[in-house]
DNA sequence: CATCAAAAACTCC
DNA sequence: GGAGTTTTTGATG
């Protein structure tokens, strides 16, 4: 591996999540988990600035997301995925904050109305949780869906954008 | 490399 | 409660 996926760990009020970046941007972003309190040992001196620079920005978006506001900022995202996963993606960081949508308007948004079930799986795909906002997708009929990190955690960052369920 | 089968965070009847 | 639609992924020849 020449180029290794670099680790850091972001604290925001909401516990320490773990942010992973290429020589891109932005690659995948980990809930914090038990048993995981101390985050990946990170040897600041070995990370390229940029990095460090995206890193700002990816905390500081998250903790205004945390917090219920729109970030003014976003760090450079590397998502890697198909074009369909990719398609969904974009289209999910079109919802601003205190919105939701379904899954099926998700399809639609990208030109398969009843590609539905396909957009549910590439919400589940998606390795950037929290910016690229899929708990703000909901199903069609009020349930809430599925999340990555647990429907708790989905339903108490909706609620900290003040919505309800 | 091409093809088949199974599964998925849905939606509608 | 059951059938339908689309995409992804892993197995098979």
């Amino acid at each position: 591996m020449k180029t290794p996926p670099v680790e850091l760990p972001a604290i925001t009020d909401d516990g320490e999540f773990t942010a992973r970046y290429s020589e891109a941007g932005l690659t995948e972003l980990s809930f914090p988990e038990a048993g995981r309190a101390s985050a990946p040992a990170a040897n600041k001196g070995t990370i390229p600035g940029k990095i460090l620079d995206w890193h700002r920005l990816t905390e500081a978006a998250l903790k205004a997301i945390l917090a219920g506001h729109q970030p003014k900022k976003f760090p450079p995202l590397d998502l890697a995925g198909t074009a369909f996963q990719k398609s969904v993606w974009q289209s999910l960081r079109k919802i601003p904050v205190g919105r939701t949508k379904s899954y099926g308007e998700i399809a639609e948004a990208i030109g398969r109305p009843k590609a539905v079930r396909a957009v549910g799986g590439a919400c589940g795909a998606n390795p950037v949780p929290v910016l690229v906002p899929c708990h703000r997708v909901l199903a069609a009929n009020g349930k809430i869906g599925g999340f990555s990190g647990g429907l708790e955690r989905k339903r108490r960052l909706l609620a900290r954008e003040g919505l309800k369920i």
